[in-house]
RNA sequence: GGGGGUGUAGUCUAGCUUGGUAUGAUACUUGCUUUGGGAGCAAGUGGUCCCCAGUUCGAAUCUGGGCACCCCCA
């Protein structure tokens, strides 16, 4: 079968990295361009992930008191340009509507919605038992991308939901923070199978707006980091320049202290390049819109029974997302190939052979393993089965991204790292924003995470100052 | 922001130098034979040659402008 495979991929993960990416997203029907340049369409396949990603968050959130709810897409400027650093932060790729014969200003396509929730917040809270709002929004962003654009990581629209709630005072604002940073964590590492760093952002990295922003930032295989989510502390930025302001127990008025906190499908685009290889994508078995596949293996005298044998199959494994193909135009390597691409976690083939000895193979798509179970015992072991792949996966993950943090004492270490290895930089560093800024224009790398635990022993791996953090330097996308 | 590359059927592509409406594969449809790692044979469907303008009797091909996508660097 040395015939031309131009059906399946053609790229290799380790030889063309981006070639490989948007080859994957293609071919695993996840996402197409759309005729709008910087856009793309979701496919059912990617919008079935995103899906998991919503129902994971709505059902904490919701245990957490919060609920769903929809403000408007359009934000009138003078909204917009409240909060002085948030208007800064955000108008190079502001889209802006044109202003109509009869509009009081002009309008813009939402980056973020803080500016349109916070005016709305500012009539419902007088009181301090009006506090807290706990609101989160499942919506569309447009953030209008003038350079790169790429599926899923960055395009001029996407999707997300954001949280945004307001408090009676810091501590219990800052709880939310971390509660909602708590609750990312996990589902990027237990649910999506990807490690993460963890902490907070620096001054020049941070929210446009915040007192302070938390991430966790993933390892790509490229060595670039990604940022899977954010937390901000809002403190009482937007409070004050939305007039978010209540009475209090002790009959003063005092401001709101906010949060806000988002995960957009940009993390979709980390699931892709964290565990696919060079078959295609890798779908991590808990997240996985078809945890497992059924294959007939169909012969024209054994047919019937075969068929029946998988109906009965997939009727047994009814609590796991499981998918029958018994379309019978393709082959059975024909099916293998396919449903590897689109990462599907476990195969389970099923011939007249195994009818025979009332058994099925198990084929796992991590790391091509195959194995007989019986079929009485299948609905014990295939669970077993995912949650092994699931944390086979994570185990493989974190191997590689503890593989990726190097430790840097000088530039002349750090630049080389940057250069050669990539990945992330621990380096004491003096938190100087003159300083991160030089560091950008050398190296392009910038200070992913401070390390919150960190304590600095030595001198700014830059500028030789005396450190005042421990911090996460990398290129990222 | 800088540099490079590409654009022809759903997908990949030949043709472009030297102008004459397009090659092959794959996919798709139908039929027969098949099916344990991308099956075979036969017939068929599918094209604004990225867009606009120019040159020309005639443009996928030449010229100019635009758009889109990809890659590398900042």
């Amino acid at each position: 079968m040395a015939k031309e495979k131009i059906i399946g991929m053609t790229v290799k993960k380790s030889e063309n990295f981006s070639d490989w990416y948007t080859e994957v997203i293609q071919k695993a029907e996840l996402a197409d361009y759309a005729a709008i340049a910087g856009c793309i369409v979701f496919r059912p396949y990617s919008y079935e992930i995103w899906e998991f990603i919503q129902d994971y968050i709505n059902k904490d959130i919701k245990k957490r008191g919060h609920k769903n709810a929809y403000f408007p897409l359009f934000i009138p400027e003078s909204f917009f340009k409240k909060e002085s650093d948030h208007v800064e932060g955000f108008a190079p790729e502001v889209a802006w509507i044109e202003q109509k014969e009869g509009d009081a200003e002009r309008y813009a396509l939402r980056p973020t919605s803080e500016a349109i929730m916070m005016d709305s917040y500012s009539k419902w809270v007088k009181s301090h038992r009006d506090l807290p709002i706990l609101l989160n929004q499942w919506c569309n962003v447009v953030r209008w991308e003038t350079k790169v654009t790429k599926p899923f990581l960055r395009t001029r629209e996407f999707l997300w939901q954001e949280g945004h709630t307001a408090h009676k005072n810091q501590k219990e604002a800052e709880e939310e923070v971390n509660v909602s940073h708590e609750m990312y964590r996990k589902l990027v590492e237990e649910e999506m199978a990807i490690p993460v760093l963890t902490g907070k952002k620096s001054d020049a990295e941070k929210f446009a707006g915040a007192d302070y922003t938390t991430a966790h930032e993933a390892i790509m295989p490229d060595g670039r980091a990604l940022q899977m989510c954010t937390s901000h502390y809002l403190g009482q930025n937007f409070a004050k320049a939305f007039d978010i302001k209540f009475l209090d127990e002790n009959e003063k008025h005092a401001h709101a202290h906010t949060t806000s906190w988002g995960m957009s499908t940009r993390t979709i685009g980390a699931i892709i390049m964290a565990h696919g290889d060079d078959k295609g994508l890798i779908m991590p078995p808990r997240m996985a819109p078809i945890q497992a596949v059924i294959i007939p293996i169909l012969f024209d005298d054994s047919k019937k029974n075969v068929l029946k044998a998988a109906g009965e199959l997939k009727e047994k494994l009814s609590g796991i997302r499981v998918h029958l193909d018994e379309r019978d135009n393709y082959s059975p390597g024909w099916k293998y190939n396919h449903w590897e691409l689109k990462g599907v976690p476990v195969r389970i083939e099923i011939g007249p052979k195994d009818v025979a000895k009332k058994q099925v193979v198990l084929v796992r798509r991590d790391t091509g393993d195959k194995t007989a179970v019986k079929i009485t015992e299948l609905v014990k072991k295939l669970p077993v089965l995912l949650e092994t792949i699931q944390k086979s996966m994570y185990a493989k993950a974190l191997k590689f991204l503890k593989a990726s943090i190097h430790s840097a004492k000088t530039f002349k270490e750090f630049s080389d790292i940057i250069e050669k290895k990539r990945g992330f930089i621990k380096a004491d560093w003096c938190g100087d924003r003159a300083c991160e800024e030089k560091i950008k224009d050398k190296t392009t790398a910038t200070v992913r995470l401070i390390d919150g635990k960190g304590k600095p022993s030595g001198k700014c791996a830059h500028c030789g100052k005396k450190a005042t953090a421990v911090a996460y330097f990398a290129k990222s996308y």
